[in-house]
DNA sequence: CACAAAGTGGGGAAAAGTGGGGACAGTGAG
DNA sequence: CTCACTGTCCCCACTTTTCCCCACTTTGTG
């Protein structure tokens, strides 16, 4: 389980210190790729291996096999350096628009990366937007025929 | 069961002792996150397994997602030190407006965390503020789908 | 009133995070 | 074929944060 927000620095080569916390529940074979919303995700082998479920073959739709160019195209497999940083490439931190500055963040069975701006909107939320968007999944899930 | 309301200090460190009443009743696994209406809530394991439903996957909706990543993204898991204290995390003290003093306060299932100016709002009910509350709530549950 | 339990505050060691130097391999140009 | 250039990785040193420990104060109880 990863839980927490913290803020890192992206130093010139590209490195992250991944939060002691996350990596002592990281082992061998985690993978980093694309998110939604504009965020890099962290898969722990676990689950990443549920993602594998989507394969490319000649009944595959178009739209899984956009899907999946673009989540395993993205994908590297997370190694730790010494001090517990990992390496974000080029193009991993173009698509996040990470410079500088990197906010680390527990999501339950993830961890997400994502960049100064990207985050605050999400994490900055007021009580008030908080308790509404509770409100609203909450209502979702009661009454899931809508 | 958590009952009662009590008043502690907040240090510079940003430490709150757990009053001894509830921290007897809470195993390691205990996590605090953000509540509803500016609070901070303390969940024991069994509560907590419950907000676990909710994880990121390629399926998840995005009112799900953005709910996952405030909710697990501000939470941690309470580590008491020797004197019964947890620490409350910069961006915790920070929604919940928590300076210097706060309310902790058992409610049945959960433990809440206030801030000074909040708590006062809902423990001033009138007693007529209070009946009407109570009579809402009721029709509610007689009718609960509107 | 005395003693025990609970809560408060701060100092210091240990752990975590940050930044940069330099070795090494791969690539492309002369 | 050689040499400069680039990117990667490993190592070391420094800074910051965390958390562990001790001592004091307050509260509650017999």
């Amino acid at each position: 389980m990863f839980l927490g927000t913290y803020r890192h620095s992206v130093d010139a080569k590209g490195r992250v210190a991944i939060p002691a916390r996350f990596r002592e529940q990281l082992p061998s074979g985690t993978v980093i790729s694309k998110g939604a919303e504009g965020c890099l995700q962290v898969y722990p082998p676990q689950e990443w291996a549920q993602e594998q479920g989507l394969r490319l073959g000649s009944t595959t739709p178009a739209e899984e096999r956009r899907l999946a160019r673009m989540m395993f195209g993205a994908a590297r497999e997370c190694e730790f350096d010494a001090q517990g940083r990992i390496v974000l490439s080029a193009d991993q931190r173009q698509y996040a628009a990470i410079t500088g500055i990197a906010w680390i963040v527990g999501v339950n069975n993830l961890i997400e990366i994502w960049n100064d701006e990207g985050w605050r909107r999400i994490g900055e939320a007021t009580p008030e937007e908080y308790t509404r968007i509770q409100d609203q999944v909450a209502e979702r899930r009661r009454a899931p025929r809508t």
